[in-house]
DNA sequence: GTGTTGATTGAACGATCAATCAAGTCACGT
DNA sequence: ACGTGACTTGATTGATCGTTCAATCAACAC
């Protein structure tokens, strides 16, 4: 099977989903930017959607070398880990005048009555986002107090960086990412105060 | 000028744009739900895009008394004024299986490429419900501490909200919004408590 | 009764959409 | 040399899209 006009195609599709979204984007979109014809594509794709899938299981498969390893190269600690990750949507943002913002949260909202199988796909790249989140959290070890909720916090941080895309798109302004993410980073602070602070009291008992 | 032929259209431009988005809803989606006729859609409206607009304006113009007066009946205390606006959404949520999020939400992610008059009109909608939040924020007065950046805060509660509806529509699981929701308490309980303790740090100085 | 205005009707338009398909090309096994 | 199957080409399909417009209607003015 010849993989690279399939490649083509997805990474074409890839991109213009993320910039313009799944509606906007029409079948000549793909064919035009990727150079591939018509017939070409349905070859390898019974239709529209299933180009989707295939990008979203790129997204799905590729989540650790696209984007986690990328984001933390360089970055050891484990909490900083997490805004480094923040720090890379941010970046993307500005430095595209607020068109690329998270792909999958984009295509979550636009999709109102998405396909099972689309759905699951976007449920499964979000939950391998928390996921990772989830292991900096858990990383860092006692840093955060004993009975965090290592999920519920990864969930949380999921929230704010799409909702903070939303608003800063919305506003092209990236102060409302920046402010998002400042006062997240006051939450951490002080989960973090609270963890010492168990941990000194934990000490004079003892 | 009739007028109710026109607040008809809006009011299923608004309902549909709600349920499906703006792409998806057809201008013969809304003629043959609003039992209206092309050529008196188009008497009031230029195109399809002033439609939105004049949704959006109702939403702008009318988010008191269709949004907070009625989210707000019954409840007093300004931070759970917060809490039972997160509620709202969470019933539209849960009532109707996921299909009803946040119309100004959904809107803003699904269009990437927004005419000028549209974008302001997300972006003033945004800024009047976190105008409302922040009134809540400065309302609560001290039990929140002295130095909390209401504005900042309040914009962190709608991120929370979109991201909440996000995850939760995703997942088809409010549980991801009530996860989010609880965080977002934990978060506010420990504003309360530090104003609280620098309060009696103030009155031991005295 | 004649003219004016705002509102309504619904057929029709051109553009674009996703999708189809018959014909053609090419690589490779026999 | 030949056949086979994977892949490519690009014209074409029918449906649907947003939009237009000439015709009609009802209400009121002069």
């Amino acid at each position: 099977m010849n993989t690279a006009t399939r490649e083509k195609i997805v990474q074409t599709a890839l991109e213009l989903f993320w910039v313009k979204g799944y509606q906007s984007t029409s079948i000549s979109d793909i064919l035009s930017r990727s150079q591939v014809h018509s017939g070409s594509l349905y070859h390898f794709f019974p239709g529209k959607q299933d180009v989707l899938v295939a990008v979203l299981e790129w997204y799905r498969d590729g989540i650790d070398e696209n984007l986690f390893a990328h984001a933390w190269a360089g970055v050891d600690d484990p909490i900083e880990r997490i805004f480094a990750l923040l720090n890379g949507y941010r970046m993307h943002l500005a430095s595209s005048d607020f068109m690329y913002g998270c792909p999958i949260g984009s295509l979550a909202l636009e999709l109102h009555e998405p396909d099972p199988k689309v759905r699951d796909l976007l449920a499964v790249n979000f939950a391998n986002w928390v996921e990772g989140v989830e292991r900096c959290l858990h990383e860092a070890g006692d840093r955060l107090p004993a009975d965090t909720d290592h999920k519920a916090v990864a969930e949380f941080i999921l929230t704010i960086m799409e909702g903070a895309i939303m608003q800063a798109r919305t506003h092209r302004d990236i102060g409302h990412f920046d402010r998002n993410v400042e006062v997240l980073r006051t939450y951490l602070d002080a989960l973090e105060a609270k963890a010492r602070l168990n941990q000194d009291q934990q000490g004079e008992k003892l």
